[in-house]
Parts: C-alpha cells; sequence; structure tokens
RNA sequence: GGUCCCAUCGUCUAGAGGCCCAGGACGUAGCCCUCUCAAGGCUAAAACACGGGUUCGAAUCCCGUUGGGACCGCCA
C-alpha cells in the first residue's frame, strides 16, 4: 500500500512549489489507490503560525487536493520524538553537545573564512559523562566512513561520501526536536513508503538515511522534484509576483487550471496539454517527471485558465463569478442572482475572459442600470449620421414579438439593405449604446441577453446623446 | 569555497542510437474567418551549450569544459 505525505512548514501561506509537491504527492497516492497524508511540520514554534496552517489548508481545499489522513501537527508530538532521542542515546548513537549557539557561530565564520567547509568537529563526542548545569543539544552520531546511494526515483542513483556529512543536532537546547530528525520519525511512524519532495532536499537525504539506520529501520523510496525557478532563474519568490496560491484563487482563475499548469511543469505526457483530474490520476508516473528545474511562466497558465474558462459549464461559472461581482462594486452582497440569466450572459463572453476577474468586468454592462460611455467610442459611434439609423432601429425593435438573436439579426439585415450599409455601421453605434466600448460578444447575443427593455432604454439613452452634441 | 543536482526553440516540453536538416504547446509575427473583441483555422521566425570519445550511425551512451541551480543553521 502506497502511502506519501505533503508536510509543509507554516512559516508562509502555499505557495506555487508547495502546492506542486502537494501535488505529485496527491496524484501518486491516486494513480496508486495509497493514502494521502498531510503533516504539519511546525517544530520551530518561532516561526509557525496558526494563520499559515489555516492558509495552507485552505489553499489546498481550493486545489481540491483531498487527504486521507491528518493534518497531523509535530507540536502534538514531542513525547514522541524525545522516547526516540532517548533509545539513540541509550544506544550511543547520539551525545550530549555542550558547544553553545555562540561558539558555533564563532567557528563557523573562522572556517568560512578560512575558506574551510564548515562543519562541526565532533569535539564533544568524547564526553563520558553528562556535565550537570550546563545546558546541551543532542548531536547524532554520522558515520565518517564509506559512502550513501541514494536511489532516487526521479534523480537514480546519488552517491555521498559520509565524512562530508556532520553530526547534525537532532534535539535543540530547549528539548524541541529538529527537522532532519523528525522527518524520519514522522516518516517510520506513519509508514511512509514514498518520500516525495522538493529537491532542494536531496542534500538531507543521506543524513536521513542513516537516522533510518541507527533507528533500524527500512528507507522508503525517495523521489526528488526539480525545483520551480523564477524568470530569472533563481529560486521563485515573492520578487518573481504572486506566488501564494491563494493569491491566484483572488485574480480569479480556476483551481484545475493551476493545477494543469503545475503538473506540466516538469511532467508531461506526449504533446497533451489539457488534462482532466482523472486523465491525470490516470497518466501519472514518475517515469514522465523530467530531472531539471523549470521557469514558471505566468503566460501560459493564463492561457491555461482561459481554456478552462471555455470548458467550464456557465452554471458553474455563474457561481464562481458571484463573489467577483460584489468585489468589483457590480452587485451587492446579498443581491438575488438570477442563475440562469446569469449563465446566458456567462455564454456570450466566457470565451473572451480569461479570468474570474475579467468575467467579473465584462458582466458589468449586461447587469448595471446604466452604461458609461468610453470616450473614444462615444465620438466616434454616436454621431449625428447615425441618429435615424438608430432611431429606427429602436421602432422596429420594439414591435419584435419574439426577442431572440435570430429575430433581431433580421431586423439588422433589414434596416442595413435598405440604407445600403455595411452591418458594422449599424452594428458599431448600437455596441457603444448598449456596452460604452466597441468591444463585445456578437451584437445580436448581446441585445438578446440585456433584454428588450434595457435594449429599448439604451437606445433611448443613445438617442438623447446625440440629439445633444 | 565544499557537496549535490541539472543542461533540446525566449518559456514548458516530445525525444529510450537510425523514424529528427528535431515534433507539440505558450508567447511573438502574418494571413483567413468576421458586426467589434475574442475563440478557432493556417503559416512563419525560433533550440539539441561547447569539446573530445564510443559507434557504420549520437539530441540520445561515456569523459571533460562551460553555464545554471540547490544545499551547507540549536530553519524547514
Amino acid at each position: 500500500m502506497v502511502r506519501v505525505r505533503f508536510a509543509p512548514s507554516p512559516t508562509g501561506y502555499l505557495h506555487i512549489g508547495g502546492a506542486r509537491t502537494a501535488l505529485f504527492n496527491w496524484l501518486f497516492a491516486r494513480h496508486n489507490r495509497g493514502k494521502f497524508i498531510l503533516r504539519i511540520e511546525d517544530t520551530d514554534r518561532s516561526r509557525s503560525t496558526e494563520e499559515y496552517i489555516e492558509a495552507i489548508i485552505e489553499g489546498m481545499r481550493w486545489l481540491r487536493l483531498d487527504w486521507d489522513e491528518g493534518p497531523f501537527r509535530q507540536t502534538d508530538r514531542f513525547e514522541i520524538y524525545r522516547r526516540y532521542v532517548e533509545r539513540l542515546i541509550a544506544e550511543g548513537k547520539a551525545y550530549r553537545c555542550y558547544c553553545t549557539p555562540e561558539e558555533l557561530e564563532e567557528r563557523r565564520k573562522k572556517a568560512l573564512s578560512e575558506g574551510r567547509t564548515p562543519k562541526y568537529d565532533g569535539r564533544c563526542r568524547e564526553i563520558r559523562e553528562p556535565i550537570p548545569d550546563r545546558p546541551f543539544a543532542i548531536r547524532f552520531k554520522m558515520p565518517q566512513e564509506g559512502q550513501v546511494v541514494i536511489k532516487d526515483m526521479i534523480k537514480g542513483d546519488v552517491v555521498f561520501e559520509n565524512n562530508q556529512l556532520d553530526d547534525l543536532i537532532i534535539m535543540r537546547s530547549d528539548g524541541t526536536p529538529t527537522y532532519n530528525f523528525v522527518v524520519v520519525v514522522d516518516d517510520v511512524e506513519m509508514a511512509i513508503t514514498h518520500v516525495i519532495r522538493g529537491d532542494d532536499h536531496l542534500n538531507n537525504t543521506p543524513k536521513q538515511v542513516h537516522i533510518y539506520s541507527a533507528l533500524g529501520y527500512k528507507t522508503p523510496e525517495f523521489a526528488h522534484l526539480p525545483m520551480i525557478l523564477g524568470s530569472d532563474r533563481t529560486r521563485l519568490s515573492k520578487r518573481h509576483g504572486a506566488t501564494s496560491v491563494l493569491a491566484y484563487r483572488d485574480m480569479g482563475y480556476l483551481p484545475d487550471a493551476l493545477v494543469n499548469y503545475l503538473v506540466r511543469l516538469g511532467w508531461s505526457y506526449g504533446d497533451q496539454e489539457i488534462f482532466s483530474r482523472q486523465e491525470l490520476i490516470e497518466y501519472f508516473s514518475f517515469e514522465n517527471v523530467g530531472k531539471s528545474s523549470a521557469i514558471f511562466n505566468p503566460e501560459k497558465l493564463l492561457w491555461l485558465n482561459s481554456q478552462y474558462m471555455i470548458r467550464s459549464d456557465e452554471r458553474e461559472l455563474s457561481e464562481l463569478v458571484i463573489p467577483f461581482l460584489i468585489r468589483e462594486g457590480i452587485i451587492h452582497e446579498g443581491h438575488k442572482v438570477d442563475i440562469e440569466w446569469l449563465s446566458r450572459a456567462i455564454r456570450t463572453l466566457k470565451e473572451r475572459a480569461k479570468t474570474l476577474v475579467e468575467l467579473a468586468k465584462m458582466l458589468r454592462y449586461y447587469i448595471a442600470e446604466e452604461v458609461e460611455y468610453e470616450e473614444k467610442a462615444r465620438d466616434k459611434f454616436l454621431t449625428p449620421e447615425t441618429l435615424r439609423l438608430l432611431q429606427e432601429l429602436r421602432y422596429s425593435l420594439e414591435g419584435l414579438a419574439e426577442f431572440s438573436a435570430s429575430a433581431i439579426e433580421d431586423v439588422f439585415r433589414k434596416h442595413i439593405s435598405r440604407h445600403k450599409i455595411k452591418l458594422g455601421q449599424l452594428a458599431q453605434p448600437v455596441r457603444v449604446a448598449m456596452t460604452g466600448g466597441t468591444e463585445s460578444p456578437g451584437i445580436f447575443e448581446v441585445l438578446e441577453v440585456m433584454g428588450k427593455e434595457k435594449v429599448l432604454k439604451r437606445l433611448d439613452r443613445a438617442i438623447e446623446y446625440i440629439k445633444g452634441r
């Protein structure tokens, strides 16, 4: 049974890189009908916050990456770690270190300034009896001879020389355990079979492998995912723009589009670009995961989002766009929305809007009482020459029994052939009258969606405007 | 600096020794469609980092060089 976990530390929001790690874990679990576990790595109490824990969970929910066990919190499990630490001490595999952080820092600086690699010298290894009344940390005795081979599902075999590894601190002087240790204990306790994480952890892996052996457990399989980089090829971070997953939600992206984008960063399936969740689960495999890092490209994400908008059901989009309509001030909180009508409006717009934010903005002219004319559009199209045209059209439309796009089109066609003009010469002024601007869906559908009453009202207003020019 | 990882169009990638004077997608440019804007269709420019091997044959295997990245905490 495959058991994997996503183990974020709540020292920030769920970001793009973390989300992709979570996603690959989730896909691997679902593909293999295994379990996906969520574990919060909050052993650093000074930097972890409740707010971040909430935000990470919210991000996971939004992306619909559901987990089967957890969220577990390491701060609830300190007793467990203490037991393992004591065992290692009793077995002589760990020892008390009385060096102070200040001393350590000083030695590190000295090593660096002399061009040496900083490494703990192991001086406290030899202390036999505990020194009373002196604070101490616990260090793990790292083997200093031989090598470790990490068999990685993505990178292949990676070899490390043991003499490069330090005796790392597994428990701080305040009694709290550290990352490289708790990770191993938890992965053992939670029976994790595959550790899938960013390749920034690859250098930690040999240390962890030695902890597994010291504890007497078999190592899990490893898969180290290549990093996601910003446009300057450094690790993706705030200065590259939005990196929080929830920021993309707020910018009007669809979670499935983000998931699709993220999965294609490093994974491929022939030439296919767009995948349903079902396909993703079915096709996912580490065989098709690349080894090299990838640059986050917001333009491709935007394109994917527009593709997902086009393919989305209008009723679904209706529900999703409402918060954005409120945020744009187009409707008020608690406003009763006619979903049926909104869906029809969205049908005309969804292939034009790349995000829910854009969709909300485009809906303004359908929903608002009045439109505001864009200056250029108004000056160009609401001219005295069009006055008669608009007046005649207005009366023909008023007489229409069935206010449908095709009936409206018939009316337009009659008018343009009578006046021997091109459709654009009539459509553009009408478009400005209806939307205030020069860009919109097909004019007949716009009128149908808007409804006779609003159409007549807006034509009247345009006519009045021209008269008053 | 040390350790480790990586290297195909600007970007994401296909490529498992001959199917490749390298395919798809985003972006860019042009054309078509057209009531505007999109969407869609067609076309174009655009890459195997470099140098050595191995082989009848290398984008693919090996070595080196160069370049990029990550990590080197009583952070995770």
